[in-house]
DNA sequence: AAGACAATGTTTCCACTGTAAACTTCTTAC
DNA sequence: GTAAGAAGTTTACAGTGGAAACATTGTCTT
């Protein structure tokens, strides 16, 4: 049996140097960190690291897994408040989803901005297909419902993902902001842009 | 008077550098983009680039910046050939949106991935600003046109923008071949997403 | 209780990076 | 033709990712 709470020598150390990781990311940027400097912070070597993480995407990698694990823990949360249809179960994905990205906005460029596929990566991919598979099953409930038109519904769920993907993307990029569109708040914002989604995925 | 053309040791390195790093990024990933490599390969001294470019951000910046002037570019290109309506010409939009991320790939992550705001680049800037007017342009004129339902155009090119923006992403990073969604061919999934947004679009 | 063993952390090392400073060499304007 | 500024070079430095060999500590077997 292994104690998994107990220290070793410095504590649980593969959780707090995701938890500084993390951190750093939020405030200084994604590229600005280094291991070196999480080393540092979590006061160890700068090669201690490499007992828990093969390399630094390697780290970069578990922050992003950690992140689809959160969102879709959240998602969950938020369909447990909703005993309403799947129609506002559906609504509540495309909600959830933006308010994390708006919320851990480091975090989620890291999810999906290192550019290299996840690829062999097992665990990220089975994380990012969870909340992928979330979405899917509340199109094909609203289906059933006749809450949603008929139709392929993997076609929907990626355009429903493109669609809050995007908004997140560029709302946490600044370029909302950057075009003079901070009119509305960032919340009727999100409203319209989803509901103008669903005003596609409506029947009849 | 200046004469551009005429090389003066190199002969228009600044160009060639720009080249050369869209090249390293397509082969090797943005990320591993090095100021040293890209001189390299220019065949000039590691710190030659730094009399064209103040930083490494900044060479990407520029690199960002040629692609949303390619971008607005193509689209033009493209209207030109569309002799039809309004609505024509915002589908073409989409299109070309997405076509320019596909055909692109790395280009496309320099131009959304950095994370760091264009801020202070008014360069870059208005070059994004170019493209998100030209989509703004379109939904207005469909709008006077009546293919498109009234309503504040912003907000629905922003919309149009998150979902183009979204699937391409998308798209690059490979998540949707992972996803098991390479069922339909390239072409016909690009339609499938732009329709689902069009349809909320629709008037009555 | 006593080692053996594997997991965790450390030291030392290396090739490489971004970038600053001071320099040389070329181009062009006068 | 010469002065000035632009373009490219040399040299230097601190910081990085990561490999290798070593030291330490907790855990497991007996």
């Amino acid at each position: 049996m292994k104690k998994i709470s107990t220290p070793y020598h410095h504590g649980n150390l593969r959780q707090a140097l995701l938890e500084i990781a993390v951190k750093l990311i939020r405030e200084r940027g994604a590229d600005a960190l280094t291991i070196r400097e999480v080393a540092r912070r979590a006061g160890v070597t700068h090669t201690a690291p490499y007992r828990h993480f093969k390399d630094k995407a390697s780290l970069l990698a578990a922050v992003a897994r950690e992140g689809f694990e959160m969102m879709v823990k959240e998602t969950k949360d938020q369909f447990s408040r909703t005993t309403q249809d799947a129609l506002a179960r559906l609504k509540v994905c495309g909600i959830a989803y933006i308010e994390f990205a708006i919320h851990n906005p480091a975090r989620y460029r890291v999810m999906f901005g290192t550019g290299r596929p996840h690829g062999k990566n097992s665990a990220l991919r089975k994380a990012s297909e969870a909340s992928f598979g979330l979405l899917l099953e509340c199109i094909k409930e609203c289906q059933k419902e006749g809450t949603v038109r008929p139709g392929e519904p993997m076609e929907m769920a990626l355009a429903a993902w493109s669609i809050v993907h995007g908004f997140s993307m560029l709302f946490i990029d600044n370029q909302i902001r950057e075009k003079g569109l901070f009119a509305a708040d960032r919340e009727s914002m999100m409203d319209v842009v989803v509901d103008h989604l669903y005003a596609g995925f409506k029947p009849n």
